[in-house]
DNA sequence: ACTATTTAGTTCGACATCGCACTATAATAC
DNA sequence: GTATTATAGTGCGATGTCGAACTAAATAGT
């Protein structure tokens, strides 16, 4: 059942990924978007490593997926003041613009949505996600106990 | 809220796939472990697009993955006697083994699993998930991933 | 103070995914 | 029966992801 649970949760981010692209401006991925959301939601000035932390995704990645945005003119760089290796990543006005942009260009689309699989059944299931989560990101580096 | 859900979606996606290819042999993928076991479970002599909509990938996709298989001697291909354009995929010894190897490899792994969300949990967000991927799937409507 | 180790970030190479264009076969039209 | 259209699968190119090795800066050990 385990296996079912997985293979459910790849095909909705699969589908989910690309239903949320189609309302990015071109080029900009989900990652994009995730980073976006997540400099507004949690303010921004935070350094790629603890993004790259926060998203589970090896930090070659968000490298990666910074470098896209910053060329796009959606955040910008500023040297880290209290570590000289380090940088903070700024939202821009841009930025910002995007992501409100591309919120409400799913709002139909949520409501439909909503529609369907009502918030108290998204509240209800989240929590056993994040639980699972959880334990996965425990596992990811421990090996299989000795047996 | 939704996007919470999609963004724990997404990391759980990343986290057990590489979980699970922990326990595969070197250079199968989470894509091909998943080939292997839909050829168990509902039986082989699918043809490769037939494999490509019930995971909801492109066609091409799917070619790549089935050479793979291929080339490991997990599966084999005998054309469709009822389709000159078309092939069957059959699943070999080999492939039915590296299968129940890598299943009974999980087990420790699942049993830890259900011990932190036990299976009626998993159990009560399982249709919810489904009916999502059900909306999401119908939400893909002008585009043309697979066929 | 000086060296060793750790850490932030990048570069590079490997590879999976996927869209587009193409071939070959089948189905349909007339 | 031939021409048109639709379908199964593949080759190719572009790109995202990620591991390994690298550089530079900070911290720890002595």
């Amino acid at each position: 059942m385990y296996f079912s649970l997985f293979n459910e949760v790849g095909i909705i981010n699969q589908l989910s990924s690309s239903l949320l692209e189609r309302h990015l401006p071109h080029g900009l991925l989900v990652s994009h978007f995730s980073v976006l959301n997540h400099l507004t939601r949690l303010g921004d000035g935070k350094t790629p490593l603890q993004m790259a932390r926060a998203f589970q995704v090896p930090k070659t990645t968000m490298t990666h997926t910074l470098a896209g945005l910053e060329k796009a003119g959606l955040i910008r760089f500023v040297p880290n003041p209290a570590d000289g290796r380090s940088k903070c990543v700024m939202l821009t006005e841009a930025g910002a613009n995007v992501r409100a942009e591309a919120i409400a260009a799913m709002g139909p689309d949520v409501a439909t949505l909503s529609a369907v699989v009502p918030p108290e059944r998204v509240a209800a299931i989240l929590p056993v996600l994040e639980e699972l989560r959880r334990y996965l990101d425990s596992a990811r580096d421990a090996p299989q106990p000795p047996s």
